[in-house]
DNA sequence: GCTAAAAATGTAAACCTTTACATTGCCTTT
DNA sequence: AAAGGCAATGTAAAGGTTTACATTTTTAGC
């Protein structure tokens, strides 16, 4: 691996000059440049991003990090989708790390993250006062949150309206003339789970219809958990005639569960779920969803991120997109 | 953010002692260990990875890289799963990188990995000879191909035995009686899909049946082209009773044209693919696969390169997985 | 208590850049 | 023709770590 040294040997100028070139190539004079450009290409001369990094304190090392919580979840690798398109368009290098919803994994990551020195980071914070990712933002690290709200600092965020989608989709199951309706609420402690719970109390309230405590269910965002609480809705009497579900993952497991009961949906079970899926029309029944535009989420994070880099006085900017309700046969 | 120098300050040590701590606690007495210790805590010190980096040439830099084509295929999700487990358990640190499926990205990719200089890189080749590949891999920089063969080098390799697992696939579609087979192929250049094509053709020659090149089609193992070629194949005259297709996202794909064009599965048509999904169960119907163990392929992937990163003289170690038919109710 | 060996610790160079500051060389101006 | 100014280039330090080698301290054997 060639260095500065052996291109500056090899043009016969210093190592600043071709410093200069790699870098700032206003200051060299066209014909040094061009030797040194015929040196570099010679040697195949890559420069060394690691002793660059490490000299190089606040400029632009063209390298971003994301943090997702779970990589399996369709919903999140559509995030990193946009992320990425943005990043490489603009010639920055993605690194993604999985914190797999685990504290203790994020704060490694995160101390990855500032570690190698990346430009900013976004990331879903995996709790709403999370001190991790407070503690590096107050270090200087430029960071967007997606998704999910982090409390304690004022903090670039992109997120979607989830009380809105959820109120939307509670509201349509109120329209077909449903009753009794059960919530799979997601994990406690994130924001996303909180408001769409919200928007499904207030559908409720707004139709003059009780919020039934044992209608509503807490799980963990995983498949299993939405299978489990499926079932255990479902052996109510009276049992729930809709279920919404507060996350993708959980609205398959849903599935899974109504079919294992042998109940026909939507006839007598309603379901809908929130985020969509790429194969949510090969499920059965096509699955109405409430939409999550977590590529856009992605990229606007991404745009944002790359915006304060430019101009790190920006005050924190707050992006709220809108889900949309996306009407299958589930219902 | 503090130094080694601090430390080394506040425990009245050299900064070599502190290093020492840090690294091999060995050859530092408990007292002076022990001060060491007790500084960096207070200090809250974390050692600068670039740093570490830039000197440490072929050592253990604790950063694994791991390039997927795809990171919306559950396919390659779960094997990012899978290596991110062994990295996370051995205190590596994975960064993965998304090349799309295009070479350009893909050396871009190579390239971020080398310059950050990465212990070593897991990766599906795009491409059976994959110059960017071998030419890293030939830098010295430790490789292993996963899923996908690479030719031009001996490299570290976990891949599954996709000819046994398309031929099982077809043997039991004709095990079933079904005469008139059709095949979703995937993107030439890939080993896995010329091997699972192989297995199709040959278990058909056993059971004496015909390779019609009409009802065979080459998708690019996206779910767009999936719905396309086997809405292309279900217009044939005769046309066939079954498919089987090379990849996940193109049977979500065919199962949405075999829907639009009202056939019934597996009455009117029979439906097997290759790698599993987790939703599979909630297909309508669900669907018959070739399971590949792709958290194992990642698992292994990963402690291989562990291993040779421990011992970089091994000679080039190929494991070969198994995939499993799981039989639903696709045919 | 002295010496030699072993163990612990320290010193300084190296890794590859970037960049402030110094130097060189040329051009312009008087 | 000399001086001053400016543009181009060079020199060297710094960034935080690891590590070969040098030095100091401890231990053990007598």
């Amino acid at each position: 691996m060639s260095s500065l040294t052996d291109v500056a040997k090899r043009a016969h100028v210093s190592i600043a000059t071709v410093s200069r070139v790699i870098n700032h190539s206003d200051k060299v004079v066209e014909k040094t440049r061009l030797a040194v450009q015929k040196a570099m290409e010679e040697l195949g001369y890559q420069p060394n991003r690691v002793a660059r990094r490490l000299r190089q304190k606040g400029g632009r090392r063209h390298l971003l990090g994301l943090i997702l919580p779970d990589i399996q979840n369709p919903f999140f690798a559509e995030i990193a989708r946009g992320v990425e398109d943005v990043a490489y368009a603009n010639q920055f290098a993605m690194i993604l790390c999985i914190s797999d919803e685990n504290p203790t994994k994020e704060a490694f990551y995160l101390d990855v993250m500032r570690a190698e020195s990346v430009d900013g980071v976004i990331l879903p914070p995996i709790a709403e006062r999370d001190a991790a990712v407070l503690k590096l933002a107050q270090s200087g690290m430029p960071i967007v949150t997606v998704d999910r709200t982090l409390h304690g600092a004022s903090i670039d965020t992109v997120e979607v309206d989830n009380f809105q989608g959820a109120y939307e989709a509670v509201e349509h199951l109120v329209k077909l003339g449903h009753k009794r309706i059960g919530l799979i609420a997601g994990r406690a402690n994130l924001s996303t789970s909180r408001d769409r719970q919200r928007g499904y109390e207030e559908a409720l309230i707004a139709a003059k219809l009780p919020v039934r405590p044992d209608y509503i269910r807490v799980g963990d965002n995983k498949q299993a958990s939405g299978r489990g609480l499926a079932d255990e809705l479902l052996s109510l009497n009276p049992r729930p005639t809709a279920l919404f579900v507060s996350n993708n993952l959980m609205a398959v497991g849903a599935l899974e569960a109504i079919h294992m009961k042998k109940l026909k949906v939507p006839q007598e079970v309603a379901l809908i779920g929130f985020d969509d899926l790429p194969w949510a029309e090969a499920l059965d029944p096509p699955l109405t969803v409430v939409r999550q535009p977590a590529y856009e989420v992605g990229r606007a994070a991404a745009e944002m991120l790359l915006k304060r880099l430019g101009d790190r006085s920006l005050p924190a900017a707050w992006l709220r997109l809108r889900p949309r309700l996306i009407i299958r046969n589930s219902c």
